[in-house]
DNA sequence: CTCAAATTAGGTCAAACGTCCGATTTAATT
DNA sequence: AATTAAATCGGACGTTTGACCTAATTTGAG
């Protein structure tokens, strides 16, 4: 039936739409039928495969979860001591934010629909929460710098998370300036 | 007309009631009827005050604004060295994510709002820019600690809120766990 | 008192929205 | 060829939205 290669699943093609819709335009200025536009699929294709449209922006951010925590474990597992990986994950942050915005523009998205509905809230939580554990594991958790001895590995890594978060949204904010040191500063947290 | 000291007057009445409904519900769930009848108040006086939704929402945002920049003024100015300013800053920050996460809610809903409309693209942005201003004003402006040389004050201010602001959507996510170690870990960064 | 501004009470309207449903097509199985 | 279930389509439904509008009433300053 849809064995074709060189054409995607149904599902798939609107998923993705979804994606590039949300990512590209907002996620409160976004229809179904937005969507089904994107996808070039009729409308009521959407609540054939998925049945809500909160159906669909879960499979989304289910979607885009499993990209994030993909990526970052990636990034982190390039390298081999924790200050590499660090610069690592920095890294991956900087070229995100630079080639490919809108996936951050996504999780800014969710992560705000995430504090109004409890179904979003707990997807999103647990992306952080993972996010968190990924950099305790494989930055923190063999780090015995002295400094770090006030405060728990927990913390540290919200921090980090934080401060990539929060710089990311005013790197985007303004596009064009200068904003690829406040990134590079964060190695400050870790020296 | 307007002079009863216990009444505000009936612009007012709307422009708070909208800042209490967009803060408590989300911006994308909140109708101007709804806000006509948080502020007790006919419909068409909405349009009567502020012609459009989004000439509303502007006002909200500029009173929100002002209110961030007094609190934060007024928290830096109250100590005199740079690492009781810090202390101050987050402490400031602290509270509000306790006492009156609202606050911090609106903020993110409308910088959310920025990243897709121009308007408040710009109001946002100066926002942030302002704040970093006067981080490097009280705070990063006199000192000489030396691992700081290799970054700009304004990176570090940037820096400084973006780990606020990143810590507190964390911090508001998970509401009841404990995060507000991550918010103090913040002030390894200026030791 | 007078008059203009402020406020209320409604209603209308076109547009957009998410959802649902009955038909039609497709493709694999019998 | 007949059967069947999934896939796809086109369109309609009921609701909500923001934006207007008019008419009536209240208010407060001159």
């Amino acid at each position: 039936m849809n064995c074709d290669s060189n054409r995607k699943s149904q599902s798939e093609r609107i998923l993705l739409a979804a994606f590039e819709c949300i990512s590209t335009k907002g996620y409160a200025n976004v229809s179904m039928r937005d969507i089904a536009n994107e996808a070039g699929v009729v409308l009521s294709q959407l609540n054939y495969y998925f049945k809500n449209k909160e159906g669909l922006f879960k499979e989304v951010v289910r979607m885009m979860i499993d990209k994030y925590l993909r990526d970052i474990e990636k990034s982190l597992k390039a390298e081999d001591s924790p200050k590499k990986r660090i610069k690592s994950l920095i890294e991956y942050f900087r070229k995100m934010l630079q080639y490919n915005p809108k996936l951050f523009k996504l999780l800014y998205e969710f992560t705000g629909l995430a504090l109004w509905s409890p179904t979003f809230g707990d997807l999103l939580r647990k992306l952080f929460k993972d996010m968190s554990g990924m950099i305790e594991k494989y930055i923190l958790n063999k780090s015995h710098m002295k400094k770090f001895k006030e405060y728990s590995s927990e913390s540290l890594s919200r921090l980090l998370i934080g401060s990539m978060f929060g710089t990311g949204v005013q790197a985007i904010l303004d596009q064009d300036e200068e904003w690829t040191e406040a990134l590079d500063a964060m190695q400050l947290l870790f020296e």
